[in-house]
DNA sequence: TACTCCATCGCATGATCGTGTGATACCACC
DNA sequence: GGTGGTATCACACGATCATGCGATGGAGTA
């Protein structure tokens, strides 16, 4: 079964070689190709694509506003992000945005199929520099003191209790006997002024005293 | 000039069977193999390193808490994860941590120096399904309604519960019995499939699943 | 009318948690 | 050498929670 693709691409020249090059493919299947996201609800409606392709920068709507339109019907297929700029705020949000991936235009001829094949396996193909920028975002910054003076350990404990994790859980993930678990958490509850787990993680949450969770991506 | 690396891994065969790759490579220059991370603030300051390959399952100190402590000494280091998960926690912890990337254990033999080469250039190298949890991470969700359809009052509770408060409180709050807030309890358990309170106040404030301020002022 | 949700409440049992009172050990600091 | 903070662990008791098994009544719907 093919795989039907909408292009988006305002510049003719690239909009047609874009189609050529996925009409020589006999896995992909085009079906449509337009100059401007004006109609995008529709057409993504109507059209029932598998992927899109997205360029970025476009006159009027750009790329990153139709993206948003279409993830906020509800809509998870992929979109891939064409661009000329490798590690600006519009890839950036994009991402943020909601889309799939994104492919610099200086690497089409290279890499279009395998960055198709990439988010299609549900993976997030990006430039390097541009992962780096994602990741650097994530990182707990050393300067976010906890104003609750937490040792480590109890931030381990909170973090962990934070996931929904029971004494045990935490026990054997962090790897110590649960009555130094419950110690720690003794301590933790001192420090937070509370009387509860429940209390305690609102606060931890809340108060972003723990890592981001993953469970919540899934 | 080559690249000074330093290896953390606790599994003997491995350790050897890396260094002998980094050895094999002259653009590589292997300074320091080790087996656990009990000394690396020393190690890391004494060696200076230009790159570190760091195992993410070590008994004892992880490899993620090791990445802490170089980050905390303003270290700001490449340093590549090995891990035999692709998608998981600690994958995701590592990110937050500092790592610059990371590298399943199954595709050294081929990617290694991609890898290596891809941090040096400033990238960040990962596996397609986390560069898919990292960028679902950062997506705006399309205003949710009920993914879990909750009843209204089921939504009470879990707001009650949310903010930190206990079986009692709750009751007291909203004016029905224990008892009551106890079935709703469960169910709200069994439509967010959770089994504790921690885990419910966890999903519900990481997905924004409870009401506004204003609900409960009544 | 019957059927399906929702909201309300009760009870009982075992599991887990909250808290107090210990202890040992390491480390830094004065 | 003492002092204070952190990390580790143990035990015990009462409070709270998790869960299964009920029950009643109302609102909406086929």
């Amino acid at each position: 079964m093919p795989v039907s693709i909408i292009i988006y691409e305002d510049n003719d020249q690239l909009r047609e070689s874009l189609g050529s090059m996925v009409r020589l493919n006999n896995t992909l299947h085009l079906i449509g190709a337009f100059e401007n996201v004006l109609a995008i609800e529709d057409q993504i409606k109507l059209l029932e694509p598998n992927l899109v392709l997205m360029d970025i920068d476009m006159p009027g709507i750009t790329g990153i506003e139709a993206v948003k339109r279409i993830r906020q019907l509800g809509i998870e297929i992929p979109i891939i992000m064409l661009t000329v700029f490798d590690d600006n705020q519009h890839v950036f949000d994009a991402i943020c945005a909601g889309a799939s991936g994104y492919l610099l235009k200086k690497h089409i001829s290279s890499k279009l199929f395998d960055a198709i094949e990439e988010v299609l396996n549900g993976g997030a193909p990006m430039s390097p520099s541009v992962a780096q920028m994602v990741i650097s975002s994530m990182r707990q910054k050393p300067a976010q003191v906890n104003p609750y003076s937490l040792s480590d350990r109890e931030s381990d404990v909170l973090t962990s209790l934070s996931r929904g994790n029971s004494y045990k859980l935490i026990a054997a993930e962090i790897g110590m006997s649960i009555n130094t678990v419950r110690t720690h958490i003794k301590s933790i509850y001192e420090k937070l002024q509370v009387h509860s787990q429940t209390e305690a993680v609102s606060k931890a949450i809340n108060e972003k005293l723990t890592k981001p969770l993953l469970s919540m991506l899934l």
